[in-house]
RNA sequence: GGGCGGAUAGCUCAGAUGGUUAGAGCGCCGGUCUCACAUACCGGAGGUCACAGGUUCAAUUCCUGUUUCGCCCACCA
């Protein structure tokens, strides 16, 4: 074995074993399953740290549960990203000169198509590069066939049930993506603007009504001035009409709740066309909607002779001429939120357009029902609250986008007898008249009306697929906050309406992933690290492990390029002590016991049943990095700093060593899959790791945790006292420990460093003493210079110790702690005098003796 | 404007339901190339647990407020 772990190597030796012998394939059968379904990944996206720790997490999850006897089944798949997929290779495109629209849908469609196709793999092979356990047979697209039959079947059921309808409604429109979005789309940015103040003319009179305005230039389209009907100032100008600057168009004045009296002049100028408050002001005043731009951005012909601008030179445009016109009154700094595209961050425009919406109350209804009842779980809790708060101020949910790249709205109309109708499959004539001659809706669905679907389209719904019925409902969802109203919260609304059943009971919700500076990573920053090179650098398992470790549950951890180095030391650290064992032992044969043959091995096999059941309680409690610490401290600190140093000395057979490990190995093989793998195999186990079933290890009956920590206690101190003074001949008083502790003399010696050590039977001895749990160690005082240098050590713990007695003895002395607190506090309380006191006397008597 | 999360050693973080002389890793200081590992071993220093109140016999832990960093939601132009 070499000196250290070729985790390439071993990575890529794996990855093709795992690969070629289907390993992590599922078939439904007798056992019961455990079911994952992956957060498909975009296909714009390349891996980030972010998916290795979406990703470790869920393989986590189905490696354990893999080695409890589950069947497991992780479905990978990647997403079709509509609008992120299309800018992107439109982007592409236009830097090779080319154009969509001249190019055309179909040939443009077949570009995307080989594009994506080159990025899922891509995924898919990052995934595996990570050593995600995924069932690779299973893999799916949101795209695929089997997808779109399910998301055209959906479509149909909501539409016979009068969920989705088709409307002329202010949408968010990205102008630079040529499509409408749902409000989740939209990210609101806190932007520092400018309030303008602009003077409308009164018809038939000098006078002016002000209004207050960020985006003058929607006056184009403006239809209307509103004002509150309570607003004792104003509330004369209703009924009145004003001369629309510029447009000159005659516009009323109308009266309207809405309004606020507190802001700007109290008086509203009305844009039905664009903005969505005006729109329903226009509705209930029957005020013209006048769409002034086009779906660019730039303004049409109803602008007058601003047509041509766009929004921004509109703008200024406008506001140059009306300052000529005298007509601003001020402009004032104001900050506002504004809405921008979550793909392009472009400035969302409020725009008229004919779309497709879904109903969502009645959807959201019984998934908020689940919630306030406690069928479903959050990780950590406080998501619940975000999550009611969304689908109790649910608003519809537009569908259509106008993009050319995705599953198309199967609506098709009829030419001749105008029937609309929805078909799953390609209709071959009008139900209604018969006639061929039809046409389908141009639109195509958000891609989140197929992400909806995943937890049950994945395994073949609407078919009653033997896969359906094995493995839906899954167990758990794992996931990044930012989609939980995108992705979770819809999936569990259309679980519950389309299959009558949860998608999945438990919802993990991870940290974001940040730099060392806790700045969010991203592309644009530059601040991000490529999972991969990790894999290369430091390895696979230490990026997994790493990464993991710092993951408090829910926490955004922060990471730098050497965090990873934690990860590649303990991966190391293993290695070696495989190789240490495995060179001294004589048979290398896994014993299906551990041999007994003294107490330390009682104790170590102790050690890792405890370990045994804390990996099994954090695992079931999505507390991931308290089974990476516990995994981390058995392994270094019990294991390699104390057992196999003894046995060092002892010089005993490697057995009970080998026992360990290949259990410890299955507990490690969910979060460092390579190294328990290459591991497992060089112990000449049958069966390779992923394939072993975790069980409670034989113990000994004597686990008495305690008298190591005596024993760990006196090899410290002895240490700590070399260390300081420099001397290794050592005497030790012991009190009732002494049996223990002499009967494992030469091993406290070697382990300690000392030279000699001999028991003695009363503390009488002249010199420097040091303390343990259970006693006192000496170094005589005929071998110290200058005795006097080390009183000032123990005389501050002295006075450490007076302090926490005072402290004590003030609170064992308080009728009120006596009466209120419980009896094993207070117990407690007083073994700590004792032993608090015992100590104290022990280093007065240092004190003393050193005097 | 609402809501949520963080503030613990120089740095990154643990401290699940209040009672531990407050922990780890990295870094630092000192000592070891000891025949598994220098990606290691041994010893050590380092913290008024952001601040101010309160509840309690007892507060890093619970409550309120303040400061500060970060998220999310919101149709006040």
């Amino acid at each position: 074995m070499d000196k250290h772990f070729d985790y390439v190597s071993a990575q890529t030796k794996w990855n093709k074993v795992w690969r070629e012998k289907k390993s992590f394939h599922s078939e439904p059968d007798n056992r019961d399953p455990y079911t994952i379904v992956i957060p498909p990944p975009n296909v714009t996206d390349i891996l980030h740290l972010g998916h290795a720790l979406n990703n470790t997490i869920q393989d986590i999850l189905i490696r354990y549960h893999r080695n409890k006897g589950f069947n497991a089944e992780w479905i990978p798949g990647t997403d079709h990203a509509g609008i992120a997929t299309q800018v992107v290779v439109e982007k592409k495109l236009r830097k090779e000169g080319m154009d969509r629209k001249e190019m055309g849908k179909e040939a443009f469609l077949t570009e995307i198509r080989q594009w994506v196709d080159s990025r899922k793999n891509r995924i898919l092979q990052q995934l595996e590069g990570i050593g995600a356990s995924c069932d690779w047979d299973k893999k799916k697209f949101t795209l695929d066939n089997d997808m779109s039959k399910a998301v055209a079947t959906v479509f149909k059921l909501l539409y016979e049930e009068g969920y989705i309808y088709r409307g002329t409604y202010i949408v968010n429109w990205c102008p630079a993506c040529h499509t409408a979005l749902s409000d989740e789309e939209v990210e609101h940015d806190e932007q520092k603007g400018k309030l303008y103040y602009i003077k409308y003319p009164l018809k038939d009179s000098d006078e002016y009504i002000t209004v207050a305005t960020t985006r003058p230039e929607t006056m184009l389209g403006d239809s209307g001035i509103a004002v509150n009907p309570q607003d004792e100032k104003n509330r004369n100008m209703i009924g009145k009409t004003v001369i629309l600057p510029l447009m000159n168009r005659e516009i009323p004045v109308v009266a309207d709740d809405f309004v606020n009296t507190e802001f700007g002049t109290g008086f509203v100028k009305v844009t039905p066309a664009h903005d969505s408050n005006d729109f329903d002001m226009g509705k209930r005043h029957d005020l013209e909607e006048i769409v002034i731009m086009d779906t660019n951005g730039i303004i049409n012909s109803n602008g007058g002779k601003y047509k041509g601008m766009t929004r921004e030179e509109a703008r200024e445009r406008i506001m140059d001429d009306l300052k000529e016109m005298d007509l601003v009154d001020k402009i004032e700094d104001y900050e506002n939120a504004v809405g921008k595209c979550y793909r392009c961050k472009t400035i969302v425009e409020p725009y008229l357009s004919e779309q497709w919406f879904v109903k969502m109350k009645d959807l959201a209804k019984p998934a908020l029902d689940v919630s306030g009842n406690g069928d479903i779980n959050f990780y950590p809790g406080r998501w619940k609250g975000v999550y009611d708060h969304w689908l109790e101020n649910i608003r519809d949910w537009c569908i259509s986008r106008q993009l050319w790249w995705g599953h198309r709205i199967p609506v098709y109309y009829c030419n001749e007898c105008y029937e609309e109708f929805v078909s799953v499959n390609e209709p071959r004539e009008c139900p209604q008249c018969g006639s061929e001659d039809f046409r389908q809706d141009e639109n195509v669905l958000d891609t989140w009306f197929s992400s909806w679907l995943w937890p049950f389209s994945t395994m073949g719904w609407p078919e009653e697929t033997d896969d359906y019925r094995y493995y839906y409902p899954t167990e758990v969802i794992v996931s990044a906050s930012e989609i939980l109203f995108f992705w979770i919260a819809r999936m569990i609304m259309a679980g519950l309406h389309f299959t009558g059943r949860l998608p999945f009971e438990d919802i993990y919700i991870h940290g974001t992933v940040r730099d060392k500076n806790g700045i969010k990573m991203s592309k644009s920053l530059g601040n991000g690290i490529d999972p991969l090179e990790i894999t290369e650098e430091y390895g696979a398992d230490a990026l997994r492990f790493s990464i993991v470790y710092i993951s408090g549950q829910g926490k955004d951890p922060n990471v730098a390029r050497n965090t990873f180095e934690l990860g590649r030391n303990f991966a190391n650290k293993i290695w070696n002590a495989a190789r240490f064992i495995l060179l001294n032992a004589e048979e290398t044969e896994i014993p299906g016991e551990p041999v007994f043959k003294d107490y330390f091995d009682k104790w170590i096999t102790g050690r890792l049943a405890a370990l045994t059941d804390s990996v099994e309680n954090n695992i079931a409690a999505y507390r991931f990095s308290d089974y990476a610490k516990d995994v981390y401290d058995f392994f270094w600190h019990d294991f390699c700093d104390w057992y196999l140093e003894i046995i060092k000395i002892q010089n005993k057979s490697m057995e009970t060593a080998i026992y360990v490990l290949a259990n410890f190995l299955k507990l490690l093989n969910p979060l460092m899959p390579y190294i328990s793998e290459e591991l497992n195999e060089i112990l000449g186990s049958e069966l390779m790791i992923h394939q072993k079933i975790i069980t409670s290890p034989v113990r000994g009956n004597d686990e008495n945790f305690e008298n190591m920590d005596m024993f760990r206690d006196l090899v410290s101190s002895i240490r700590n006292i070399i260390s300081e003074t420099g001397i290794k001949r050592i005497s030790v008083y012991a009190g009732s420990g002494r049996d223990l502790l002499e009967n494992y003399r030469r091993i406290i010696t070697e382990l300690s460093g000392a030279e000699s050590l001999e028991f003695i039977d009363s503390k009488q001895v002249k010199g420097i003493p040091g303390i343990f749990s259970g006693g006192m160690i000496f170094i005589a005082a005929s071998d110290i210079d200058n005795i006097e240098d080390h009183i000032g050590k123990y005389e501050e713990e002295k006075d450490e110790l007076e302090k926490q007695l005072k402290k004590l003895e003030k609170t064992l002395s308080s009728r009120d702690f006596l009466n209120k607190a419980p009896p094993d506090v207070i117990e407690r309380m007083k073994e700590k005098q004792d032993r608090f006191t015992e100590k104290k006397h022990r280093i007065e008597y240092i004190i003393n003796s050193i005097r």
